[in-house]
DNA sequence: CTACACTGGTTGGTTGACCAGTCAACCGTC
DNA sequence: GACGGTTGACTGGTCAACCAACCAGTGTAG
């Protein structure tokens, strides 16, 4: 095995490390950049490396970039687990998911890079395959919750997983025209349009969340 | 003015027909192979013109694109505006603006052109004014058929323009869906669930709608 | 405990492909 | 013969990917 185990940095342990600093790199240059304009050396620069190395820990760019959002995506999947896991009511949970899709703030841009996934997307069956399990996380997570709000009474839906579908696809909707647009919807707006489409779904008078 | 008015082809109508040629062929190469991988060359190529011609009639590739996509969104809010201008119940007329925003088929790629313009319309203020003129147009016809629905009184919903804002995010967010991951999705679930979302809305059953 | 070979990580310069935009010359029509 | 439309070769620049060389640790044998 490998001389005193844990906190020692072996070498597999910096690649891994510098594998993560690419990653993490990579997705800052791209949600400042854009993925088309984001080069190779911009993502090399940000991490004050040589454009080699870039090349060293990934065959490719585009392993690079599908590395980058799938480790995105997972990341966003498991926060949203672990957002549900807390205490509450099913109305509770299911506000926190609402708001855990919308932008925290007009600074917070990270949807920018589900845009550009997208269109990416179109093309390139690997980020498809990503972005259809982290749409499948959501829909799943969403479908949960109203289910689980069904069990205990407190909400009346017979087709959870249909009303999880209308809910995520209403909110990426809303969320990329506030994204695009924000002049066109304020985040009070959405996050009130997002309760409402809620309440439709799961029965329940729209007093049933919080103001 | 002109020598002979009319179906002469004078050197002005000439122009305006290599634009409009143009502007086509750039809509169908984007589409075919991704805006961020259509070069001007292609375009040139499948109008089988030099690309030096390109540059005549648009300054820039940016030009171009820019105005391929203007004069695609005008083409759509036009195309919509005469279908809800038919006759029929106001029912009847929501579903045909529903019908409308889905893909008639498997083959029909169209939206493609609108997630890549998303992604450009982060960085392009000039594709975000587009976009945001495009989907302010779908809002407003749709907030138009429910008002009327309201006082004709088939509909019953206490603000239109937020309803038309939740349905057209949701038809926005189900058909990216749609279009990325069609396994994922039938046309037939994704018009189920824009018939459910629309009579949530506009308070009628169901049953309201055609089967 | 020391000398040495070896491996993995890193550098920075290079290469070959690609592409938007320019330009000088050409053609047809009024 | 002037002008609008068109050509296609050319340029300047950009970028992903490659590569030769370098260096810091690690394991091993004397």
């Amino acid at each position: 095995m490998r001389s005193a185990e844990g906190a020692r940095s072996s070498r597999a342990d910096q690649a891994d490390q510098r594998r993560a600093e690419l990653l993490d790199a990579a997705r800052r240059v791209v949600l400042e950049r854009g993925l088309a304009s984001t080069r190779v050396a911009d993502i090399a620069k940000a991490t004050n490396v040589s454009g080699g190395l870039i090349h060293y820990h990934f065959a490719t760019k585009d392993d690079l970039i599908t590395a980058m959002l799938r480790a995105t995506s997972e990341t966003e999947v498991k926060r949203l687990r672990e957002i549900i896991s807390g205490p509450g009511t099913a109305v509770q949970r299911l506000d926190r998911v609402l708001r855990y899709y919308i932008p925290s703030s007009r600074s917070d841009q990270s949807w920018i890079l589900w845009l550009d996934a997208w269109a990416l997307g179109v093309r390139e069956p690997h980020v498809r395959e990503i972005l259809l399990e982290l749409e499948g996380g959501w829909i799943e997570i969403l479908a949960e919750v109203i289910s689980e709000g069904v069990d205990k009474g407190e909400f009346f839906c017979d087709d959870p997983m249909g009303a999880a579908e209308r809910l995520d696809g209403m909110l990426d909707g809303l969320v990329v025209r506030y994204t695009l647009h924000s002049g066109a919807m304020s985040r009070k707006r959405l996050l009130e349009h997002a309760r409402i489409a809620a309440t439709h779904e799961v029965g329940i008078p729209r007093s049933a969340f919080p103001a």
